[in-house]
DNA sequence: GACTTGCTGCTACAAGTGTGGTAGTTACTG
DNA sequence: CAGTAACTACCACACTTGTAGCAGCAAGTC
């Protein structure tokens, strides 16, 4: 599922919130974009047609929840970027991210605890289920 | 610099030889992409017109060479994908290479290798200690 | 020098994307 | 119940992207 700049800005709304009316989400972006309501309409209509959320009507309006997780869409993000700029190859790409990237020592930080939480033994984490 | 799945497939052939006439890329891209000859042409044009590469006449043809490096499209591409996919958090990105893709134990060994070499908890000696 | 071949600069055109307008319809408010 | 506010479905339109055709010009061939 490849989703577009815009989507993703509505698509990252609704997967906070779980399900969300169209409302909710422009006044979630409306900052960030500007846009119009019924860009957001016309946003998460595409959306429904390429099956990445469901609406389901509720009186006047139209409530929206996600048909495809959040990690799904990371998924094939990543492997996109991975593919088209790295060879798809996860060497150069982590080169690239220690070398190129200017990683705050935090975020450095973050990288090495998760690395070493993983280390000894991958440990579940406590949120099992997620298809 | 925001780059077309078309074009990363040209520029990648471009900065490996670090410089190619449009035959060049054709012929290595033909396999995968199935192009035609004005097809590459076209993208390259568009190239050239965005700034990504420069074209120098050298009597029929033009030969191509890149006016931006890859690392730096490949910043922008990873900045890219963190801001609309990841709240632009390093921190969570991280958090889904580990836990969501299946990297390989080869993988992870890599990063780790790079993240320590990185390392600017400095075990120098602690007489300077700044970075 | 006339031909052939390959390269170039335009032009095209459909599908995808960003962005939003209109008009009809439902539901709350007095 | 009439008026207003909020929603929805549909339509529009420009710009980008993928993909390529065409016609003219340069260069090697006999």
């Amino acid at each position: 599922m490849k989703l577009t700049e815009a989507e993703w800005a509505v698509m990252n709304v609704v997967w906070e919130r779980r399900s969300a009316v169209a409302r909710e989400v422009l006044e979630a972006v409306e900052g960030r974009t500007g846009w119009a309501y019924t860009t957001v309409k016309t946003v998460m209509s595409r959306l429904v047609d390429k099956g990445a959320l469901k609406g389901r009507k509720r009186g006047n309006t139209v409530v929206f929840e996600p048909l495809i997780s959040r990690e799904q869409a990371r998924r094939s993000a990543v492997r996109s970027l991975l593919d088209r700029a790295f060879d798809g190859a996860f060497g150069s790409f982590v080169q690239h991210m220690l070398t190129q990237e200017k990683l705050s020592s935090k975020d450095r930080l973050e990288l090495e605890r998760m690395l070493a939480e993983l280390e000894p033994r991958p440990p579940r984490s406590r949120k099992e289920a997620s298809r």
